[in-house]
RNA sequence: GCGCCCGUAGCUCAGCCGGAUAGAGCACCGGCCUUCUAAGCCGUAGGUCGUAGGUUCGAAUCCUACCGGGCGCACCA
């Protein structure tokens, strides 16, 4: 908001310069204000003159000294300006500006930090579409928790946000899936059994197969057919990624199957649209895509010989499903081992006339996780993996969500089980939450006090000078930027810092000025700083799936 | 061999559409509870930003090459 001012100002600042013949329109460059790191800096910095120096090949203070001229210093945004180092102009804003911060959040409440930027138009974020053959691992909880989190912040800045969940039930994996079952099933009537090669050997098959025998005794025994095994295992497994989705507060507006594609013979008109540009030809009794017209280095196959489509197929002709629904904007959260498949997905949504630009595709690295120091080895065939729900039993659902957003999404992510349990109070989860439910106690302490905070139209804001005070301010006033910004980037850790600081900020403010007092003027107007500082830990929280307790 | 990602403090990581002395958490060491929650605070220490070039007034940030690690490169998904 206040950053936004002064930009504009800026801008006018340049014109102006133009029209007096300071510089000309040529040396208009992407200059930017910045909040420098250096607080002897002033509020916000701008390189314009640096910039139009280099452009207009004169010296960058002396159009530093034009700038300060034409900006000018005005009591509503400008206190003062200086010229520094290779031609920086540094602007410190009024204190009052700032104190007008704090009733603007209060009176906003949870819709603080709220924006616009996105309304009107249509996204859809796709996210976990787990095949249903086990329960979530920790790979699939990141990705869950991170979808969530980019639909969370989408939301916030006023997109329409579906979310969707895409899935195959059919195919090879289920089909061993429901052999692995069968073979389970038989192990546990005592009658002889053959299990799949690459079966999946999890425990959960034998309790999927347990239920069954209780449910229908020896009835399956002759069955041949695996559909009924892989009917009941499905079953099994979805109500339990639901279950795990559900703890972790997280929900999907509509579950995609791959099969529905089929149905309505989509997947036919892909090839036959992509045949009629001339971009699918037939050799070795397959159907290939040429994938080389679009700078790849060789062509993919779309229809194996056997007449079974490749994944690549419906992956395409699921996306121009979304175009054709109407989204705006589809982001697609993959781990990073499915980054073979983007590029064809992308030239298969091209190919067939749509912008691939409204795709945006965020991968996920893996979580390694450790324990005793060790990395632990996943492979859901082996079940030696760790799922969601067993971290959730150790971590609790705030800090799994915490840590999985700590990262962000390029960066590998460690999981270390040691630190997350047993030394759960240095975690960084209830250093923040910590900070709110301070926040919290200190509203009751003043009630306790008889210590009446107030009307807000009454706060002294002037009161607060303290530069702790201010630098309070400053962040919150920043807050609602940073959840643009999080929200366009598709970058939830962005928020996840932000929150750290704001409570390291407040436990430091906390620390060193009391905030109920003898002087009833000031205790009112820091009583109305700490409801404010609580408001955008609270909404920050929130918008990231993590509880803001009252108390700890 | 090719593509994408990563390489920043002892460890885990921010910062990366170029900016002025490179940050946080953990771990280590030393302090702070008769007063609003010590799950907190204050202080000390810790760095050739993988390496070498290049662009620039200015590079952790952009470009190139190389080194190291991860993930892919199926008529599996």
């Amino acid at each position: 908001m206040i950053k936004a001012q002064l930009q504009e100002r800026l801008n006018q600042c340049f014109k102006a310069g133009v029209e007096k013949g300071y510089w000309t329109e040529a040396a208009a460059g992407n200059y930017g204000l910045e909040v420098p790191k250096n607080p002897d800096h002033g509020d916000f910095s701008t390189n314009m003159a640096m910039i139009m120096a280099g452009k207009e090949r004169k010296n960058p203070r002396e159009l530093a000294a034009l700038v300060v001229e034409l900006l000018g210093v005005h009591d509503d945004l400008v206190a003062s300006l200086t010229i520094a180092g290779p031609g920086f102009v540094n602007i410190v804003v009024p204190a009052s500006v700032w104190q007008a911060v704090l009733p603007q959040v209060c009176e906003t409440g949870e819709q603080f930090g709220l924006g616009r930027v996105g309304e009107g138009k249509k996204v859809l974020v796709e996210f976990v579409s787990a095949n249903p053959t086990g329960p979530l691992s920790v790979g699939h909880g990141r990705q869950a928790v991170l979808g969530d989190a980019i639909a969370r912040l989408l939301s916030a800045v006023g997109y329409d946000v579906d979310r969707e969940y895409y899935y195959n039930d059919a195919g090879r994996q289920m089909r061993v899936l429901g052999e692995s079952t069968r073979a389970r099933y038989l192990e546990l009537l005592g009658l002889p059994f053959e299990f799949p090669e690459d079966g999946y050997q999890g425990d959960y098959i034998v309790d999927i197969a347990r239920q069954l025998k209780d449910e229908k005794g020896d009835a399956l025994k002759d069955t041949v057919e695996v559909q009924p095994f892989k009917e009941a295992a499905e079953q099994e497994i979805f109500k339990d990624i639901d279950g795990t989705l559900k703890r972790l507060q997280i929900n999907f507006d509509n579950y995609y199957n791959e099969h529905t594609l089929y149905e309505d013979g989509k997947i036919d008109d892909v090839v036959a649209a992509l045949r009629e540009k001339g971009l699918v030809y037939d050799k070795d009794d397959a159907v290939w895509f040429r994938t080389t017209d679009f700078g790849h280095d060789k062509d993919r196959v779309l229809i194996k010989s056997t007449g079974e489509p490749t994944y690549r197929l419906p992956d395409i002709a699921y996306h121009r499903e979304k175009f054709r629904r109407g989204y705006d904007w589809m982001v697609d959260i993959f781990g990073s081992d499915h980054i073979a498949t983007v590029p064809d997905v992308l030239a298969g949504v091209k190919a067939l006339g749509y912008d691939d630009s409204k795709v945006t595709v965020v991968l996920h690295q893996f979580v390694t996780l450790v324990r005793d120091g060790k990395q632990v080895k996943m492979s859901t065939r082996k079940a030696t993996f760790v799922t969601v729900d067993e971290l959730l039993d150790e971590v609790g659902i705030d800090v799994a969500r915490f840590f999985f957003l700590m990262r962000k999404a390029d960066s590998q992510l460690e999981f270390d089980l040691d630190l997350a349990t047993k030394e759960s109070q240095e975690n960084p989860v209830y250093y923040v939450q910590y900070g709110h439910a301070r926040l919290v106690s200190i509203q009751k302490q003043a009630a306790s006090k008889g210590v009446a905070k107030g009307e807000l139209a009454a706060v002294a804001l002037a009161r607060l000078g303290e530069p702790e005070e201010l630098d309070l301010l400053k962040s919150l006033a920043a807050y609602p930027s940073l959840v643009e910004n999080a929200a366009q980037a598709l970058e939830p850790h962005r928020l996840i810092f932000f929150l750290q600081e704001l409570a390291g900020q407040f436990h430091s403010y906390y620390n060193k000025h009391r905030i109920i007092g003898d002087d009833l003027a000031l205790s009112q107007a820091r009583l109305w700083l700490a409801e404010a500082v609580r408001v955008v830990l609270r909404n920050g929280l929130t918008l990231v799936g993590v509880t803001a307790p009252d108390s700890m």
